[in-house]
DNA sequence: GTCAAACTACGACGGCTCTCGTACAATGCT
DNA sequence: AGCATTGTACGAGAGCCGTCGTAGTTTGAC
């Protein structure tokens, strides 16, 4: 029992000025955690790993978080056995004005293309 | 001697329509596929293949056009001996409006922070 | 204290990526 | 034709990546 914030264990940032956008790319790149980080910004605001209904087991899900937090894109903070997921926004557009925005409205606008779900 | 457009062979480039922005995002979180892309759009023409100076061999650079290519950031056109690259704007804004310019100012800022050329 | 829920850690496997070196092909100039 | 320039193809090696399964940890509730 350590009390760091709500409660619980502290999780591994990097600040905002160690985010590379390189990295964010990358993390960006794979469909599940575009996926992820759609939804997270449709909902804005703290959504649970478990709410999310992804084609791959737990683990995969545990690893593509990380690397999504790991490259700055999310921040996560436990809240009881729960792991709550937040878009850095603040950071990213304080780093990259814009670049959040156009490339959710890139991923918005492919998908209604592709027939995928809004 | 095959006459396709200015001269030479053809090199197979995405439809507009079949470039996925993952696919995009994955060749620019290379850094040696992200500096060719920022040199193109300063001098917003066309580059043959030796004017850049990348600290890589010759095949490793083929490769890291082959992939921009591929993912549909820029076009290649032979001319004599030399392959003329340029990014492809019009697509890229066509699809993802804004897109490349958010990308490139965020690359701006980074280098200028980082202290890298500009 | 016990139990379920949520998430993690670790190891593994297949596949992709970045890099290189060497050998080769296409073009243009003399 | 001969040759230099420019870029390619192919194979190889090291490393990373996405995925899984199993076993384990932390927390909250009963």
């Amino acid at each position: 029992m350590t009390d760091t914030a709500t409660t619980g264990r502290a999780l591994p940032h990097p600040a905002r000025e160690e985010i590379r956008l390189e990295t964010v790319l990358h993390a960006l790149s794979d469909p599940m955690r575009l996926r992820i980080v759609r939804e997270l910004a449709a909902d804005e605001g703290e959504l649970s790993c478990s709410q999310f209904d992804l084609p791959v087991t737990k683990s995969t899900t545990t690893h593509h978080f990380r690397v999504l937090r790991e490259s700055g894109v999310i921040r996560q903070v436990y809240r009881g056995t729960a792991k709550m997921n937040g878009l850095r926004r603040d950071d990213l557009d304080g780093l990259f004005p814009g670049l959040l925005d156009s490339l959710l409205a890139a991923a918005d606008r492919q998908a209604a293309r592709s027939g995928d779900s809004g």
